[in-house]
RNA sequence: GGCGACAUGGCCAAGUGGUAAGGCAGGAGCCUGCAAAGCUUUUAUCCCCAGUUCGAAUCUGGGUGUCGCCUCCA
């Protein structure tokens, strides 16, 4: 399998540090709004990693962390009137359901900052003593100077990074590029050698990834904004710190544009997952990210959803026949250019044309194409499952259509008998009239050799 | 200014040296009482220029255009 490694900006075979185990850290988020698309692309690329790797054979730890450690939730909890901890818990279920209705998988760790502060002293205590930091008036900064490899992942040459760099009122640093690992808060802060303060946003994620994976890892991953100082930092302070390697593989998926620009919490240009999720549905919302190659930039537009939407539905609607679990799939052609397209830096793109090829073979009614269907596309996380409607959406739907048809079916069945009666006494003005009543409170009927069967659209 | 990425049919998007996957939309046909779904079929020479090569969308150089990072950001 091949990865395209952020550090060496090249594919790479994927040899993990334990063999057939794999370590993987994705930054999570800052709870403190509600998450948009540009999260979404994130989240499920690299669920869909995590899936994969499953998928290959491998026992993967997923960690993937929360802050609730931040100035924006301080800055909400005031203007609240809230505690941090409300705040930050209120925006953490959120963010869980919006996952959850992504069908994303709960990852095996999901530490948060707040719990992790023990370790993150630790660490910046280490790298004080072994000279990589130093304390100045309640603060710790990174002597960034001290670490040679500083700005090999963002590729940027460090006098170049000198000479941009904002300098702050009011902070003692050593050097302009140097970076907090704790700042003095005496209002929120946390009791530390160093008197009460806040980790930096950095050390959270190199304190969180030993704690739960160890000291180095295989892939760490998360958005290309990230690259830098995030990561950038992240390494700089493990490697100090732990005295070896923090990363083997970096992997940074692309953003979501719109109108060409970068959706961004910043821009103001966002739609929220919950939003999309009550015109799209969440397989359509995967479809259309995966359509695209995860390093590549995607642009969002309506249009293009309603082409994921088409397509989605396709392939979801294949002729269904029973799973077949006595059946090998790894020995299948499918499987194979299944693997080969995901194998190549999860070229989903191209995995998605393997599925639909399964796709027209279902409906074709080839042998097992369904259950090797079935089978790669829920690896990729979508669901097959339609959405069921309750008893109670069902009357409603028989009310409507009672009260526009004049008539008196007390289960679907009843009206599709009914209906069937009238088909056969040629009777298509009343058989037409069902089907039309139907489709404007979205139920489909389809009529085929076997008899009629409704779906929801 | 520094660093990086991208440019393929109406739209989206694979393909990194041997004559262009797939999806959406559109056309035609089959099926259907009519539909829906499905099936069959149909639409490109790859931003421009120069070069390397028997041969390039694919490599090299130069343009043009778009985007991102360099500040919190997925």
């Amino acid at each position: 399998m091949k990865l395209f490694n952020s550090y060496s900006n090249q594919l790479e075979e994927f040899k993990p540090i334990e063999e057939n185990k794999v370590k993987m850290y994705v930054c999570g988020p800052t709870v403190y709004d509600n998450a948009h698309l540009g999260h979404a692309r994130c989240y499920i690329t690299w669920d869909v990693l995590y899936r994969y790797l499953k998928f290959k054979g491998y026992d993967v730890t997923y960690c993937r962390n929360v802050t609730d450690v931040d100035d924006k939730i301080l800055k909400k909890s005031e203007s609240e009137n809230k505690t941090p901890e409300e705040v930050s818990t209120y925006w953490y279920n959120q963010f869980t359901e919006s996952m959850k209705a992504l069908n994303n998988l709960q990852p095996d760790k999901e530490p948060f900052a707040t719990k992790t502060l023990g370790e993150m002293i630790g660490m910046v205590k280490e790298l004080i003593n072994k000279g990589f930091a130093y304390e100045t008036n309640g603060d710790v900064y990174f002597r960034v100077s001290k670490f040679s490899d500083y700005g090999k992942l963002s590729k940027q040459p460090i006098d170049s990074l000198m000479s941009g760099a904002r300098i702050e009122v009011g902070v003692q640093k050593e050097n302009p590029l140097d970076f907090a690992l704790w700042k003095k808060d005496e209002k929120f802060g946390y009791k530390s050698p160093w008197g009460t303060g806040r980790p930096g946003w950095h050390i959270e994620c190199s304190a969180m990834s030993k704690k739960h994976l160890g000291k180095t890892i295989d892939i760490h991953a998360g958005g290309a904004d990230l690259i830098f100082p995030h990561h950038e930092n992240e390494i700089a302070q493990s490697e100090c710190a732990n005295g070896c390697k923090f990363v083997n593989y970096w992997m940074h998926n692309g953003f979501v544009t719109i109108n060409k620009e970068k959706m961004s919490k910043s821009l103001g240009n966002f739609l929220t997952i919950n939003d999309l999720l009550k015109t799209y549905d969440s397989n359509t919302i995967r479809f259309f990210i995966l359509t695209n190659h995860y390093r590549m930039p995607v642009e969002f537009s309506d249009e293009a959803l309603q082409s994921a939407a088409a397509g989605v539905k396709r392939m979801l609607n294949a002729k269904q026949t029973k799973i077949d679990e006595s059946l090998d799939i790894t020995k299948t052609d499918e499987y194979k250019q299944f693997v080969e397209a995901m194998d190549d830096d999860l070229n989903t793109s191209k995995a998605l044309a393997v599925l639909f090829d399964l796709t027209n073979k279902a409906n074709k009614d080839v042998e097992g194409a369904f259950t090797i269907l079935y089978k790669l596309a829920t690896t990729l996380g979508f669901t097959f499952e339609k959405a069921q409607l309750s008893e109670e959406e069902i009357s409603n739907i028989l009310a409507t259509v009672n009260a526009k048809l004049g008539k008196s079916y007390s289960s679907m069945e009843e009206l599709i008998e009914d209906r069937k009666q009238a088909r056969a006494e040629k009777n298509w003005d009343l058989a037409d009239k069902i089907r039309v009543v139907l489709d404007e409170v979205g139920i489909i009927l389809k009529d085929s050799k076997e008899g009629t069967t409704w779906e929801t659209k």
